[in-house]
DNA sequence: AAACTTGCCAACCGCAGCGTT
DNA sequence: CAACGCTGCGGTTGGCAAGTT
């Protein structure tokens, strides 16, 4: 027991990973799934543990992970989540579609905690330090609700002190969907941020009485949610085939940032947030997100239909999509649904359960037949959609994108800045083709 | 410019839990 | 029922880069 017995054999590398060891990787996964990660390395032919590969995919290389800096929404949602389920970071990360547990974990240590420890509130019990200091309270009752309270209360300095912000990024969002990939609803024009976090709010407020039954719906939520271990038709099912391809994200908005910072697209265009099953897969139904989507344009339409006890969700949209990204490329291109949208691309999320209560957070996706992909597949394939909207070739977004990524081609020493957030911009001219050859190559695309 | 400090984050380690034999 | 193998989780660490002295 303990160590993995697969780290007891020898000549195993470690540390940080080559662009060719995630390439294996990924190339073996999108092929094969992982199925035992024990068997992973040596099928891959990677020197390295099953434990490390399972990481390095579901840390980076998983293709719904979200890059760039957290946003004042998510930071929100893991002090709420944290509040009530502690360091349970698979838990929070659950929750937070796109982010992995590590990621929380780390930004909890390295920022969270300072932040909340700055305004007065320790941040394990949640509770203000004055109060930590002077013992703690004995009604167990009584710790949640004023747990609970205590969690209003950060929530309301942390929006005081950025509600200057907020108010500048209220007006380049009009989108009802949150940062963090929940669909909001929303009524009017009101700040879709208030709404989610007063939604959040109030729900844990009401069910202060009910910590340990939130808790259970976290965890159901989680377990029932878990994509780790598929197999690769649940791969493909998760996430469509020609977007586990790409070695970017697959969340549109860290494609177009250049400077390292995060592009919220989720501003621009509400729809990359609609085509992303895994954004909304994980609606916290429990603390008051609504399964209910709400768009802002009469572009998107969602309808749904029952089955088997669980709601689905289809979606059709059109979408005018005003480049404004930094290539200052006032392109505009117009991406229409068609019939291929229902057949190929429906996506659809069991959010809500028709009526049981039991189950809740199922994920079904209809897969997409690679050959029949048109304009979903703009959505779903970050080259083409980043090209269409920056009227780029697809190999010219691919420079930015491995750009952004920060991964540096120089195959032969094959330097590879392990911090996504770290190290300088690349040109695209720095970024050599031949590894988008080679990815493109192996994946099947061209 | 060099030395030092700090912050961040990817990756490792050890453990618990579960399933299988 | 014990031993073993595997997976997943949370704590911790090592190293890089940026900032400071």
């Amino acid at each position: 027991m303990g160590r993995h017995s697969c780290c007891y054999k020898q000549k195993l590398r470690k540390g940080l990973w080559s662009p060719e060891e995630d390439e294996k990787l990924l190339r073996h996964i999108t092929k094969y799934g992982h199925g035992c990660w024990s068997s992973v390395p040596k099928q891959a032919g990677l020197q390295r543990c099953g434990k490390s590969c399972r990481l390095r995919w579901i840390n980076y290389l998983r293709p719904d992970l979200k890059r760039g800096t957290f946003s004042q929404e998510e930071e929100d949602l893991i002090i709420e989540l944290h509040a009530v389920l502690g360091n349970r970071w698979s838990q929070i990360a659950a929750q937070l579609p796109g982010r992995t547990d590590n990621e929380i974990k780390n930004l909890w240590n390295s920022c969270l905690k300072k932040k909340l420890r700055q305004r007065g509130i320790d941040p394990v019990t949640h509770k203000p330090l004055s109060e930590v200091e002077n013992g703690e309270d004995k009604d167990t009752e009584a710790k949640s609700r004023d747990k609970m309270s205590v969690v209003s209360n950060e929530l309301n300095l942390l929006k005081a002190e950025s509600s200057m912000q907020e108010e500048a990024l209220l007006e380049q969002r009009p989108s009802p969907i949150a940062p963090h990939g929940y669909p909001l609803e929303v009524q009017g024009s009101s700040s879709s941020r208030t709404t989610n976090s007063r939604s959040i709010n109030n729900n844990l407020m009401t069910s202060t009485t009910n910590n340990d039954f939130l808790q259970d719906r976290f965890v159901t939520s989680h377990q029932e949610s878990s994509t780790t271990n598929c197999q690769p038709s649940e791969l493909v099912g998760h996430f469509p085939l020609h977007q586990q391809l790409n070695y970017a994200s697959s969340n549109p908005a860290q494609w177009f940032t250049q400077s390292g910072k995060s592009f919220d697209m989720n501003s621009e265009f509400a729809i990359s947030t609609i085509l992303s099953p895994t954004n909304t897969s994980l609606l916290p139904t429990s603390i008051g997100y609504k399964p209910s989507l709400t768009f802002p344009s009469d572009n998107v339409s969602m309808s749904s239909f029952a089955v088997n006890g669980s709601r689905y969700w289809e979606g059709s949209a059109t979408a005018n999509i005003n480049s404004n990204s930094s290539s200052g490329s006032s392109s505009s291109t117009e991406l229409q649904s068609s019939s291929s949208l229902l057949e190929n691309c429906m996506f659809s999320w069991g959010l809500a359960d028709c009526g049981t209560s039991d189950k809740e957070t199922q994920i079904h996706l209809t897969e997409s037949q690679p050959e029949d992909i048109k304009w979903a597949e703009y959505f779903s394939h970050p080259l083409l959609m980043a090209a269409a909207l920056q009227n780029q070739t697809p190999q010219c977004l691919y420079n930015e994108i491995k750009s952004e990524t920060h991964l540096v081609t120089d195959s032969s020493s094959a330097v590879w800045p392990h911090s996504k957030q770290q190290g300088s911009l690349q040109s695209s001219s720095d970024i050599c083709g031949k590894d988008i050859q080679r990815l493109a190559a192996a994946f099947g695309h061209t």
